[in-house]
DNA sequence: TTTACATATTCCTATATGAGAATGTATTTT
DNA sequence: AAAATACATTCTCATATAGGAATATGTAAA
């Protein structure tokens, strides 16, 4: 088997780079398709693609005005990614308190037998 | 240009999700390939594989005892992703409160002129 | 109804993938 | 030294990209 589609899940839709800065672009206000390009300065085909793999994983609604489509983030659907590695706040937090504590203990020691290159 | 390589960085080696699997399981404590093979019944050139990606973004860390390889995941490397979806948080909110705010619109629209098919 | 504008789609290609199967490499045990 | 154990690597293959170029579709203006 291949990797799995850009379009399966958020995951996947979110490991382009690219992707990632639209979706940043479009979270405050929605904009036309034309704005992203000027402003991302990438090419409209290349923008209107990964707009529609965005769109198939939900992560961006669209408008239709005339020959205008607006397209804003749909900030719900990158939730459960936040959820899914919130899991791992309390390890990392672990991890910096017991590099912190080493840290501190080799001060600690270093001060009961001094460094033999000082 | 194809895609990004998996081992570009941790947004691309998480899009797969068996590394997923992979990286919860190892969040707690190390374990050998081996009980991540029968646990996750992942067939273990796939396992290694998979670590071997995870590895070179710096997602797991081995420690090396005699035969045996024990990985372990490391959170640190997943603290990126979460601000990067943390930013999208205040934009989640503020389109649940408007959902919220429409639907009790609507509640109140209902009691001044009822549903004309009840 | 032409013309201009905004966006989407198609065709092409180099490249990378993940799974399965087979094999390689250390390290330990017998 | 041979056998067993634990992992890693290599090979093949079907599949899916992302970008570039060209073209299509749809809407509005002249």
């Amino acid at each position: 088997m291949a990797r799995a589609a850009t379009t399966s899940d958020a995951f996947n839709a979110v490991a382009e780079p690219r992707r990632r800065e639209i979706l940043t672009y479009l979270a405050m206000r929605e904009r036309p398709v034309g704005e992203i390009v000027t402003a991302l300065r990438i090419d409209q085909p290349s923008v209107s693609k990964h707009l529609g793999v965005l769109r198939k994983v939900g992560l961006v609604r669209v408008r239709c005005e005339g020959r205008h489509k607006f397209y804003q983030t749909n900030a719900a659907a990158i939730r459960p990614m936040h959820e899914w590695t919130r899991e791992f706040e309390k390890f990392w937090q672990h991890q910096l308190i017991r590099v912190k504590e080493r840290a501190e203990k080799k001060v600690s020691d270093d001060r009961q037998k001094p460094n033999p290159h000082s």
